[in-house]
DNA sequence: CTGTTAGCGCTTTCAT
DNA sequence: ATGAAAGCGCTAACAG
């Protein structure tokens, strides 16, 4: 792989433009910005066509330093394994996209302090930043990535961010109903990482309507989502005592 | 969802650290520098407190427009909807942060030029572009993502760019010869879309092996990887004079 | 409407 | 080893 070298021509700058239209560089700047600036037709006719002869290509860098912002949006996530992730990021992608801007995806791992992993590594300005992750809190993200636009997605969200929760005790509802109609009386819950809002709401859901609905949730068996811990849970089960129903708190609902 | 604000307040810049600790911005510089730069060891230590008391955090921006780059690597895909991308994607982007870069990942989608897609949206100066997507030309992403430091995974290397190519052969040869030990005496083969080198390539090969082998490929259906065209496919096959063994040029080798 | 002038925050000569 | 100063390319504020 070739090294780092710098840039091997130069490429052309609002400058360049302005010179080869005749104008000055602010007269570029309007000329070629998205929003409506107050330039004249023939002008802008000018400009638009020396930026085309001379290929000129914003300097995204340059214009975020000035503006203070950046047209990217972070996309916090622990990591990208479940199949349900497929169904989720690539229309997510593409919505983005859509928008003018790039995703940056922070995938955090199993890091338990989200500060801890970007202290080093670059902290952007984004336009916005979309919390999957449940290692990440609103303030923090909000400060890392120099935006008010934090949207939380992991139940984390305090009063300056969005944030969007399901209700999933519905669809719990539905799968303890639909057990019970097969007949089931006894039940095991099979969970994920306890650390997350979301998935603790998820347990204390099932719990209350296993107990509301008279079913008795014998077994809860933490994993971590992984097909291997699904596995390894699902021999971890007693055969002797094994429970009518099997549910667990995975993002994806398979029956859906 | 809170509208776009200007920040909330400044953050600590690198000249409210110098102020902080009384040296001069270049020091704060290169003390904070990940290369060793020359800074008496007492000024380093004066200006890591201060940078940790004000919670400084560096402006990537400002060091990219600065250095003429910026650490991010733009990975380039058509999209993510395979199986296989999951394998593919989680430790990539592990790999990726793991050197202190972000990846931004642009899902090119079908757009039939990648230049058309990215026009109007910025185009990075990245550290590096490593690219999937086989609508990409290496030419073309040297001058979109202002970096010479691209890795062609689609076949459309040039001179310039660093590339993998696989040497699939070996794998087709493998499934053919296991088709043979079984008995077969037919096969269909079944493609993807057919722009990618790559997978030219993959049918060649096939066509070439099979040949060699005695190994009659009577059909050749052309599909698009998703699991619907798959389908579609296999619904097709004329279930009279279905072949002995089908073959299909996916990424993911299901057998492996 | 247009051009000039300041910066945005950082790195980098270049003297000291 | 240190600091002053000059930019990187762009946008925004201010006069014309």
């Amino acid at each position: 792989m070739p090294e780092d070298k710098p840039a091997r021509r130069k490429r052309p700058t609002i400058a360049d433009v302005a010179k080869r239209a005749g104008v000055a560089p602010a007269i570029v700047s309007r000329a070629l910005s998205p929003e409506r600036r107050p330039v004249s037709r023939e002008k802008r006719e000018r400009v638009l066509k020396a930026a085309a002869e001379l290929g000129y290509n914003q300097n995204p860098l340059a214009r975020g330093l000035a503006t203070n912002s950046l047209d990217m949006v972070a996309v916090i996530v622990n990591h990208i394994t479940d199949l349900s992730d497929l169904d989720l990021f690539d229309p997510l992608l593409e919505a983005i996209q859509a928008l003018g801007k790039q995703a940056v995806i922070i995938r955090v791992g199993n890091t338990e302090k989200i500060e801890d992993f970007l202290r080093n590594s670059a902290a952007f300005h984004v336009h916005a930043a979309l919390v999957f992750s449940d290692f990440a809190d609103a303030e923090g993200v909000r400060t890392l990535f120099h935006s008010d636009n934090v949207l939380m997605l992991n139940g984390r969200f305090d009063a300056k961010s969005a944030y969007i929760t399901i209700d999933e005790a519905a669809g719990i509802r539905e799968a303890v109903t639909r057990a019970l109609e097969r007949g089931a009386k006894t039940g095991a819950l099979v969970t994920g990482r306890q650390t997350s809002l979301i998935e603790q709401a998820r347990i204390q859901a099932y719990r209350d309507i296993c107990a509301g609905a008279g079913l008795d949730l014998v077994q809860e068996l933490q994993g971590d989502y992984s097909y291997a811990s699904g596995l390894a849970l699902a021999r971890s089960i007693d055969g002797a005592s094994l429970p009518d129903a099997i549910f667990c708190t995975s993002d994806a609902w398979p029956w859906a």
